[in-house]
DNA sequence: GGAATAAATCGACAATAGTCGATATAGAAT
DNA sequence: ATTCTATATCGACTATTGTCGATTTATTCC
């Protein structure tokens, strides 16, 4: 497969997890916490949503590399990855106001 | 509805707009095109599918708000709108680097 | 006006995603 | 070791999305 699909559907995935409204709050949640980042429970509470319903979302965002989980004891600790996001904004400069017409010429 | 979910939801619109492989295509197709757009026909050709499916997909761009269509007789082109696209750039800087972690604190 | 054509819309179906309650797993505390 | 607790996983169900062929709509060209 070239390379510019490999490239596409690696920001496809990142999208179609940023593609839900209760994801995004889950991620806007993390960033406003104290330390960046919060545990499962709290984010149970929060989006007021079934404690296995969280956890799916919670999976989808750390396969598509968004957030991070680090095991404390039985606690699940959740942040941000902001490099992955970042990545996601470069990607996007290709169809910005900065790019000329043609400047995904290579990329096809 | 608070200020911050209707942004959010705003959002999460345009990204799972971008979150599809083919729709991606799509687009990296349209601005690579001497002019930066193309016809519904240009684009059936490109990616091999029903031109149903196509329109379909065209339309979800559109209503996100990340292609324009404008009408030349009976055939449509497209093009990317890049504002958009650089609007989404902006609001993802939330969880960037630059962000400290609760740059949010008044999003929520 | 009538034929030809590009694209939008419709209807059906298959595949994927979202949600929950229930169960399993694994570390903590006793 | 046993119990407790936080989270992950499973199974079922519903809702949404992706795809196609067929039809409709709108415009051009005779």
């Amino acid at each position: 497969m070239e390379l510019a699909k490999v490239k596409r559907d690696e920001v496809a995935r990142v999208c179609a997890a940023l593609g839900h409204s209760l994801r995004l709050e889950a991620m806007t949640f993390l960033i406003s916490q104290p330390h960046g980042g919060a545990y499962v429970s709290d984010l149970v509470s929060h989006l007021s949503r079934a404690q296995s319903t969280v956890s799916h979302h919670l999976k989808i965002l750390v396969e598509a590399g968004i957030l991070a989980m680090e095991s404390r004891g039985n606690w699940g600790w959740y942040q941000v990855v902001p490099t992955k996001l970042a990545d996601l904004r470069e990607y996007l400069l290709m169809f910005g106001l900065e790019a000329p017409h043609n400047a995904a010429g290579a990329l096809i």
